[in-house]
DNA sequence: ATGGATGATTCAGG
DNA sequence: CCTGAATCATCCAT
C-alpha cells in the first residue's frame, strides 16, 4: 500500500505508454526521412522566410530538428526550454508537424484508443461493497459502528464485552484512517500526474499531432492505472477489517468465568424461581445489572442451568440446598423488615410502594421455603412421612420416569408451610399467601422433563428485587 | 495432562 | 424470536 510503489507503477507505465510513442515517432521520422524529405521525392510545403532553393541546407534542416527532438531530453531544463522555444520557431517547424500530421491520419494511429469504456470491475465493485458494509468506506460516523454493533449482536447484547468492543472499534477506525489517508493520496497523485501528463501534452501537441481524444485516452490509461492501485489498497483494507474481525470473533468466544458474586446471584434467582426459571425481560435486565454480565449471557446462563439441572438433578441437589437456605433465610429478613416497616407505618397509611409488591414477594418466598424445606427432606432419610396433599397428588402423576425429587418437594410443602409458617406468622399479610397459595407444585417439570409454565417468563422479580433489595443486604 | 465445569455457539422446533 | 439440545472451546482443580 506504498504511494512511492503506486507513483512508480504509474509512472513506469506511462513511461511505457510514451517510450511506445516515441518509437511510433522515431519510425514516423524515419520513414519520413527515408521516403520524401530525404529522398527529396515529397514536396514539402513551403518554409516560411526562405525560398528553398538549398536542397543541402533543408536536409541539414531537418536533420537539425530530428537531432533536437531526440536529444531533448538529455538536456537540462533550462536547456531544453531554450531548444524547445527555438524549435517552435523554427523555420522547418510546420512543415515537420504537417508530415506528422499526415502520416498519422495514413498509419491510422489517431483511431486508436476506440475501445473505452471499459465495464466496472465486479472485483472492484465487491471490494467496495465490503468495505461499505465493514464501514470502513462511506459515510465517517456510522460506518464503524454498525459493523461493530452486528458483531456485538452476533455476540447479543448492548453493552457487550465493552472492552473487546472497543478495541475492535478502535483498530477498525485506525484501519478506516489509513485507508482514507492512502485513498486521499492516490486520488492527489493522480489528479498530479494527470494534470502534468495533460499539460505535457498539450505542450507537445504543438510540435507533434496530439488530437484532445488522445490525450482522453492518456488520462484513462493514468486512471486505469491508480484505480488498480486502489484496488489494491481496497483489496488489502479489505484483508485487514477481515483478519481483525476473525481476531474480535475468536475473542468472543474466548470464555471467562462468572465472577462468584454474579454465579451466587444467578444461582439464588434460579433456586428461588425453581418452579419456572425463566426469568423475565426485566428480570433478566436486572440480573445482567447485578452480576455485571449482559442479558444475552443472563439468558445462556440460565439455559445452560436449566439444560444441566434437569439433566443431572442429583448433582445439583446440594446446591439447591445451599441457595434455598439463602433465600429462605433472605425471605425471613425480608419478612422481619417488612414487619418493622408495617409497623412503623401508620396502619390507615400504608406503604403502597411495598404493598405493590405484595403479592409478589408472596409467591417468592413461599417458594423459597419450598425449595429449602423441599431440598432438606429431600437430602435426609425420607422419614418425613406427610399427608397426601393435593401438591402430592398432581406431582406424582407428571412425574415420569426420571424420578423427579419434585415430587418429594411437593410431598414436603403443606409441611413445609406449616413449619414455616411461624417463621413468618408476623408478618401481617403474609399467612394468606402460604397457606392458600397453590403454587407449591414440584418446581413445574412436568412429565415431558418440560417446566410447566415455561415460555411464560414468570414476570416476578426476585425477592433480591424487592423494597429492601434483601439479597445484596445478605449475599456477601 | 486430564476430566469435569462452564460460558458460548449452533441448530431445529414451536 | 425464544427455547432446548448438542456441541465447542476454554477454564480450572486435581
Amino acid at each position: 500500500m506504498s504511494f512511492s510503489i503506486c507513483v512508480a507503477q504509474c509512472t513506469d507505465s506511462l513511461a511505457a505508454t510514451m517510450d511506445d510513442q516515441a518509437r511510433i515517432m522515431q519510425s514516423i521520422g524515419g520513414v519520413s526521412l527515408a521516403g520524401h524529405s530525404v529522398q527529396g521525392g515529397m514536396p514539402l510545403p513551403p518554409p516560411h522566410g526562405h525560398d528553398g532553393t538549398d536542397g543541402d541546407g533543408r536536409k541539414q534542416d531537418i536533420g537539425d530538428i530530428l537531432h533536437q527532438i531526440m536529444t531533448i531530453t538529455d538536456q537540462s531544463l533550462d536547456e531544453a526550454q531554450a531548444k524547445k522555444h527555438g524549435l517552435n520557431c523554427h523555420r522547418m517547424k510546420p512543415a515537420l508537424f504537417s508530415v506528422l500530421c499526415e502520416i498519422k491520419e495514413k498509419t491510422g494511429l489517431s483511431i486508436r484508443g476506440a475501445q473505452e469504456e471499459d465495464p466496472p470491475d465486479p472485483q472492484l465493485m465487491r471490494l467496495d461493497n465490503m468495505l461499505l458494509a465493514e464501514g470502513v468506506a462511506g459515510p465517517e460516523k456510522g460506518g464503524g459502528s454498525a459493523a461493530a454493533a452486528a458483531a456485538a449482536a452476533a455476540s447479543g447484547g448492548a453493552a457487550d464485552n465493552s472492552i473487546e468492543h472497543s478495541d475492535y472499534r478502535a483498530k477498525l477506525t485506525q484501519i478506516r484512517q489509513i485507508y482514507h489517508t492512502e485513498l486521499e493520496k492516490y486520488e492527489q497523485a493522480c489528479n498530479e500526474f494527470t494534470t502534468h501528463v495533460m499539460n505535457l501534452l498539450r505542450e507537445q501537441s504543438r510540435t507533434r499531432p496530439i488530437s484532445p481524444k488522445e490525450i482522453e485516452r492518456m488520462v484513462g490509461i493514468i486512471h486505469r492505472k491508480f484505480s488498480s492501485i486502489q484496488m489494491q489498497l481496497k483489496q488489502s483494507t479489505c484483508e485487514a477489517v477481515m483478519i481483525l474481525r476473525s481476531r474480535f470473533l475468536d475473542a468472543r468466544r474466548k470464555r471467562r468465568n462468572f465472577s462468584k458474586q454474579a454465579t451466587e446471584i444467578l444461582n439464588e434467582y434460579f433456586y428461588s424461581h425453581l418452579s419456572n426459571p425463566y426469568p423475565s425481560e426485566e428480570a433478566k435486565e436486572e440480573l445482567a445489572k447485578k452480576c455485571s454480565i449482559t442479558v444475552s449471557q443472563v439468558s445462556n446462563w440460565f439455559g445452560n442451568k436449566r439444560i444441566r439441572y434437569k439433566k443431572n438433578i442429583g448433582k445439583f441437589q446440594e446446591e439447591a440446598n445451599l441457595y434455598a437456605a439463602k433465600t429462605a433465610v433472605n425471605a425471613a429478613h425480608a419478612a422481619a423488615a417488612a414487619v418493622q416497616n408495617s409497623q412503623a407505618n401508620s396502619p390507615t397509611t400504608p406503604n403502597s410502594g411495598f404493598q405493590m409488591k405484595d403479592e409478589e414477594f408472596q409467591l417468592d418466598s413461599a417458594e423459597s421455603k419450598n425449595t429449602l424445606l423441599s431440598n432438606m427432606f429431600t437430602g435426609s432419610s425420607g422419614s418425613f412421612s406427610l399427608p397426601n396433599t393435593g401438591d402430592m397428588f398432581l406431582s406424582m402423576q407428571s412425574l415420569n420416569g426420571e424420578s423427579y425429587q419434585g415430587a418429594q418437594v411437593g410431598a414436603n410443602v403443606q409441611s413445609q408451610v406449616d413449619t414455616l409458617r411461624h417463621v413468618i406468622s408476623q408478618t401481617a399479610g403474609y399467612n394468606d399467601a402460604l397457606a392458600g397459595n397453590t403454587m407449591y407444585s414440584p418446581h413445574g417439570l412436568n412429565a415431558n422433563g418440560g417446566w410447566q409454565g415455561a415460555r411464560t417468563p414468570c414476570s416476578v422479580i426476585s425477592p433480591t428485587e424487592g423494597p429492601g433489595s434483601v439479597h445484596s443486604d445478605t449475599s456477601n
